[in-house]
DNA sequence: AAAGCGGGGTC
DNA sequence: GACCCAGCTTT
């Protein structure tokens, strides 16, 4: 039996029901592959299903405020895909008439849709035969295949495309892409994988030369980089506290957070405080510092930890203050989200 | 080709 | 701790 047949068979009975597979409806479908890159299903789906109630359509979405579509994508992180987002639905509205682009070499075009998502689009709502290829497909191919070429590497990219689009079932591409990933990710796992019940025990050649937890392979690990973050939380007697919006480059772009002091190493209430004393924020000004976190909480991101120190500042009053309830209208990283949980307010 | 970009989950 | 996740963009 071919690859295809084995695979499409057991998507037929293991498939999960999934909102999204319920629709061709490009809107959603687009909706739910921005979500879910580089995101499990289980954390992605109460995001769309939050997306497609505040935002039926591409039309409603394209109306809201950028910061809006932050603050419901708040959580999910990687937060460049909502601000494409987000440019996607005003450009689809306001130059296609709301309507998507139909060809995968079209959809290409649009902001933050690469190949993957091109393909994903173009296969499950125009039955276009392009074959997706994300983390799922390249460990099942590598696997079944025996295939060691680095997943990342340009070579592989082009290898694993190349063999999944020499795989895929022209006839019903759609069905073929959802099952591949679909097998890959509750069945052909990165760790612990249920080779015991797996329809290609016979032909996986990671199965038969015991190469199963050796592949994929994949290149180089990246560095951690160690940063010491101090948050001025203000409190004021009118009860104000101080958000600025993240600018530039790097992460949380476009996200509120308490005034950020950065600095080289992890401070003691002393020397933190004789720091503030001739920080602009505070200079010459009259507060009280308070340290909220005795030790840092370190906030891991995939390359950076973040050694993060709450310092509330009690102040008569604070210039370019929002009242302290009204705090969760804005978008915050979690961390910052997390805090303002704990601490409640006055 | 390599780096940058989140947060949650698993082992 | 290390690794992974329905990846994309920028350098």
């Amino acid at each position: 039996m071919s690859f295809s047949k084995i695979l499409t068979r057991w998507y037929s009975v293991n498939k999960r029901n999934l909102p999204w597979r319920e629709t061709k409806n490009p809107y959603f479908i687009w909706l739910s592959e921005i979500i879910l890159q580089q995101t499990q299903v289980k954390q992605g789906l109460p995001y769309y299903e939050a997306f497609i109630t505040k935002f039926p359509t591409v039309f409603d979405l394209a109306k809201a405020d950028e910061s809006e579509v932050l603050k419901l994508w708040q959580g999910l992180g990687y937060y460049s895909r909502a601000r494409n987002l987000h440019f996607t639905a005003k450009y689809v509205v306001d130059e296609l008439n709301g309507a998507f682009p139909n060809t995968y070499k079209e959809l290409l075009k649009l902001k933050g849709v690469g190949d993957y998502t091109a393909s994903a689009i173009a296969s499950i709502c125009y039955d276009e035969s392009t074959a997706v290829v994300d983390g799922n497909v390249y460990r099942v191919l590598s696997r079944c295949f025996g295939i060691d070429t680095p997943i990342n590497s340009t070579s592989g990219i082009k290898e694993f495309k190349a063999l999944a689009q020499e795989l895929i079932d022209t006839k019903d591409p759609a069905t073929f892409n959802q099952a591949i990933m679909e097998f890959g990710a509750t069945q052909c796992r990165p760790k612990n994988p249920d080779c015991m019940f797996c329809q290609f025990q016979e032909k996986c050649i990671a199965y038969n030369e015991g190469k199963v937890d050796t592949l994929p392979v994949k290149l180089k690990k990246l560095k951690v980089k160690q940063r010491y973050f101090n948050f001025l939380v203000f409190l004021s007697e009118d009860k104000q506290t101080v958000l600025e919006k993240r600018e530039g480059k790097g992460i949380w772009q476009n996200l509120y957070q308490f005034p950020l002091i950065e600095t080289e190493k992890s401070l003691e209430y002393d020397a933190f405080l004789k720091l503030v004393k001739t920080h602009p924020y505070l200079k010459n000004k009259t507060f009280e510092l308070r340290q909220y976190n005795n030790a840092p909480k370190v906030h891991k991101l995939s390359h950076q930890h973040l050694n993060t120190t709450f310092w509330t500042v009690t102040t008569e009053s604070v210039e370019n203050g929002i009242p302290f309830e009204n705090i969760t209208d804005y978008p915050v990283p979690i961390l910052i989200g997390k805090f303002i949980e704990g601490f409640g307010g006055f």
